[in-house]
DNA sequence: AAAAGCATTTCCACAATGCGGAACAGTTTG
DNA sequence: CAAACTGTTCCGCATTGTGGAAATGCTTTT
């Protein structure tokens, strides 16, 4: 039947990237598609450089960007004939931030934490093999961090990635590093001195990143803890190495540890017994713990779980 | 061939709802009507309560569920049931929260109610314990109000200042009033008076200023509101005692309210749910700035107005 | 001013795609 | 142990979405 099979092959595998599930709608997932892709351009895309990306033909593109405009999930600049990213996606989206309310409860202190050391503070959640920035409270400073919530960084290349891949149990903390050795490219992340830095982590309580994900910057990190003792999210304070001195770090390390605990008990969580063998003797832990993370900070789980 | 067409018309009603207009993408506009109900539902929905919002077939809507949580713009709590928003919607609307620019926005409103009211209409957001005045649409009259844009003013001496008080968090209402009575000369501000006005504010939507700021002046201010319900910026309308009668301000109010409003919708704020009491009724929701509005006003245009 | 270039927008015949009723498979309830 | 809930899968049908092509609108170039 697929005669034309060469030309359709690059749109049969936009759909069928998850081997031969049936249940999904292809429209939608090309519309999903399309609003990924303009929320990774936040300049707006012309209509025929986003089909192209999309790898979709334009009049379908069209077709679905207008359905989408019709809806306010995009927004369309008829002066620069630019494509972007519509209030009800960010209504939407802020839901996210809402439902379990975590977010505005770190706030508070999060804000106490900016207050005292002076930098910004991050809050971050793992999203399967990364980060995502959630919420910040910037430095009053003219030189300061700033990272855009939502937006992404690998879980090896952060304070708050190694936080949490510190606070992770054994089980999961490999099922990331294996998926991450796959990567052709990646195999040489997880270095013994990347394990020993992750020990140090767990020692201390706190992360630091020295100048890694960006020079001139450090950032200490640590974890706030769901009720099974799990990394719920991490925060961070991060700074220019100018004030962030190595001097300081100790201290700054105590301040968001502190902060997280203070958060971890708000929001009913269990920081661990034992810092130095933190996490689950039990090992009852199970693949899908992976991503509990998120789900509880966005969770839909009704007052359930926490007691 | 449509021998059952009516079991097919309320379906098509979902279709059609903006007339005859060709380009709808029906399984994608379903899909956002989806997220739009999941987004209104903060403790997340059940399968067949989501589909009767919606109007739609259990099965279709867990079709499209389903296409969703793989692109994983909604997520399932297997243990609960519920379906809520998930982490790439959140992703995906923070590219507009990048991409607005507030002031230009702000002002195409603003004008409309300076035609509407005929007075001078000023915007203004918080820094820290003081008011900035970021744009003004100047009244045609020749006696009229003016402020430079860039000025500064205590909190607490303008309809603006008051608004925004009004409309904050207490905790971070309390801070600043901690912050204002450590020096000496300024303890006489928050007397049981100030504090009933603030009251009043909050039960009429809008707050007023008569002659407290400037002689022969009376100003009607409200709130624009961020994505937590927290105060964004405030909007006034200013005048000549003599043309902004008492009798007026009834009006005037509802005028600000609705301008108001309006931006808030457009910017993809969250007007509080019960006006009369709007903070936070479920506890520590917001606190979100204190001087994080003006970042997220002025912050993303490149121009930097102000600083 | 006409032509060329480049974008969006509309059109339409075609069949692939999404549809939804119904059956199935688990839970909880009475 | 039925009955009454859930969510999930199936599958034949035709509605719906598809995409090539042509039309439209806007600048820029000649």
């Amino acid at each position: 039947m697929k005669s034309d099979a060469t030309s359709k092959k690059n749109l049969d595998q936009l759909t069928n990237e998850s081997a031969g599930r049936s249940s999904q709608v292809q429209s939608l997932t090309r519309a999903l598609t399309i609003l990924t892709k303009l929320s990774e351009h936040d300049g707006g895309l012309i209509l025929t450089v986003l089909a192209n990306l999309c790898a979709l033909p334009t009049s379908t593109t069209h077709r679905l960007l207008t359905t989408l405009e019709n809806n306010r999930f995009v927004r369309f600049d008829r002066t620069s004939n630019l494509w972007s990213v519509g209030v009800q996606s960010f209504v939407v989206g802020n839901a996210f931030a809402r439902s379990r309310n975590f977010i505005p409860l770190a706030k508070t202190f999060m804000r106490h934490l900016m207050e005292e050391a002076g930098e910004t503070v991050n809050l971050a959640a793992q999203d399967q093999d990364e980060i995502v920035y959630l919420a910040q409270v910037e430095s009053r400073e003219i030189m300061r961090a700033s990272v855009r919530p939502g937006s992404r960084v690998p879980l090896h290349c952060s304070a708050v990635g190694k936080a949490i891949l510190a606070g992770m149990d054994d089980i999961d903390r490999n099922l990331i590093i294996q998926l991450q050795q796959v990567t052709p490219d990646k195999n040489h992340i997880f270095t013994p001195e990347f394990m020993k830095s992750l020990k140090d982590t767990q020692l201390l309580g706190y992360a630091l990143d020295d100048e890694e994900q960006s020079i001139g910057m450090r950032c200490v990190a640590s974890i706030v803890y769901d009720e099974n003792s799990g990394p719920l999210a991490a925060i961070s304070i991060s700074g220019p190495t100018a004030r962030i001195t190595k001097a300081r770090i100790p201290n700054l390390g105590r301040l968001v540890q502190k902060t997280c605990k203070d958060i971890t008990a708000e929001f009913g969580g269990r920081f661990p017994l034992d810092i130095n063998r933190p996490l689950h003797a039990t090992g009852t832990k199970n693949a899908s713990s992976l991503n509990n993370a998120l789900q509880l900070i966005a969770g839909s789980t009704k007052g359930k779980p926490l007691n």
